[in-house]
DNA sequence: TGTACATCAGTGAACGCGCGTTCACTGATGTAC
DNA sequence: TGTACATCAGTGAACGCGCGTTCACTGATGTAC
């Protein structure tokens, strides 16, 4: 195999740059028509190419939007990513950090980014486009998301915020679901397994409220979107932590 | 005005009958291909008729798409309140009722709902149509289901949960979101501003768990699907009761 | 009750459009000797 | 370094399809007198 900074060859340097314009190109044409009304000749067109030559790159349109859907999830994940190496350097610098202002980060790098790329957010959160299968290369970059989010757990979980008892559920868990969480340990290591499913609980509530946003549920209903959000943040964080959470 | 019951003529019958119909199949024809994958020619088709005839009953694609919207909503509050009334019901007998059973009965029937009518539910819930546009008839019908989810809190509120201050806020909310709460404060009589507010993000929680689940983003994280909604519905309520919570 | 007229449902052809995908081809770029 | 061949990108025409919407029309149903 080439070493990756490999002298490339022309047509190899032509065809990555194809693939980047092409990708780019109908990632726009996303935010416009939504991702049913993508279509790969009007991409061709705006590239001024021929529709077939597109089929160099793209077997398919499906295939194209797997892309798509590939690169929606990195750069979410990239994004809250970054935004917890932020956290992470500053709390290193003040040696220790709060943790909730380590949830909250992240969670605003969700929303920031869904709001400044509403399709690419409907397109990995929003309906699933009928007829399309997503393959399991879209698994991986999914994840990476979650992961952030899940470290804020167990660090409290280091940091002792679940009690010393460990492992012992503070709450039962029905069977099923404890097998589920048990499944799912190694991204919640140290803390307790109901505690971790309501973290599941959080995470899902933290899409839920931008789907909301972004989807018109709080028209009418909500103004202050900014100061909601954050207070929604808060109190899913403490429902994550709450049977420590008598003081708070 | 004719009254209600008027003896129709066979034209308005069958009238009311056909649109009934072009309704149902266009509903099929939602869950099979999206709404964005909604015809009129194939609906017209599936009935054998013209398909310049559907123009007759709805003006254009999009009214269609509209009267399909209205009675998903409609039929989501429907099978909501009935939910709850069967709560009453069971309440009175009892002489009261436990108010966490409500507010679980009810994320129930969301839940029940959205898995039994998927596309449906992606329709209201999920990626809005592009280019389309909701007319304001919808925020009627839209309104149905939170008004009963919201019921639980009033409730608690009359039995005195949320302690006798009343609307004393136990938590300083941010001021832009305080307003917002006083407009909503019809329908959270006697309910303490933050708690009303974490009601909201109970209730944008519950939808977030349903589109999760029906979207694919516990494909391979959380088996047990109804036992974890079940927990996260409880983990929800206690999170908006959150600051009396300390024993429970 | 009977007739004349107005209303309405439904037809079928047409307009003008865009789509995904295939295929035989030309000409440029890369590679092995 | 130079030549011969293989690979690949891109073209343009074509296939076969479905779509929303309009329009002039026929014939049935409803209504006013």
């Amino acid at each position: 195999m080439a070493p990756v900074n490999a002298p490339q060859t022309a047509r190899a340097r032509a065809r990555a740059e194809l693939t980047v314009a092409i990708k780019d190109v109908a990632r726009r044409h996303l935010a416009e028509h939504g991702a049913s009304g993508l279509s790969l000749r009007a991409v061709a067109r705006e590239l001024g190419m021929a529709s077939s030559a597109v089929y160099r790159y793209f077997a398919s349109r499906d295939e194209l939007l797997t892309a798509l859907i590939v690169d929606s999830y990195d750069s979410l994940g990239a994004a809250v990513e970054a935004a917890d190496a932020a956290w992470q350097k500053d709390a290193a610098a003040a040696g220790g950090g709060d943790l909730a202002e380590r949830w909250l980060v992240a969670c605003r790098a969700v929303r920031r980014w869904a709001l400044d790329s509403p399709q690419e957010y409907a397109l990995i959160y929003g309906s699933p486009v009928p007829g399309y299968r997503a393959p399991d290369d879209t698994i991986g970059p999914a994840t990476r998301t979650p992961v952030v989010m899940a470290a804020a757990l167990t660090e409290a979980a280091a940091r002792g915020m679940f009690g010393s008892g460990g492992g012992v559920p503070l709450v039962p868990l029905p069977p099923g679901l404890a097998a589920d969480m048990e499944t799912l340990g190694p991204f919640f290591e140290g803390v307790p397994a109901d505690a971790a499913a309501r973290g599941i609980v959080a995470w899902t509530a933290v899409f839920g409220l931008v789907t909301f946003e972004l989807f018109g549920q709080y028209d009418n209903v909500i103004a202050a979107r900014e100061e909601f959000f954050d207070y929604a943040a808060r109190a899913l964080l403490l429902m994550v932590v709450m049977p420590n959470a008598g003081g708070v």
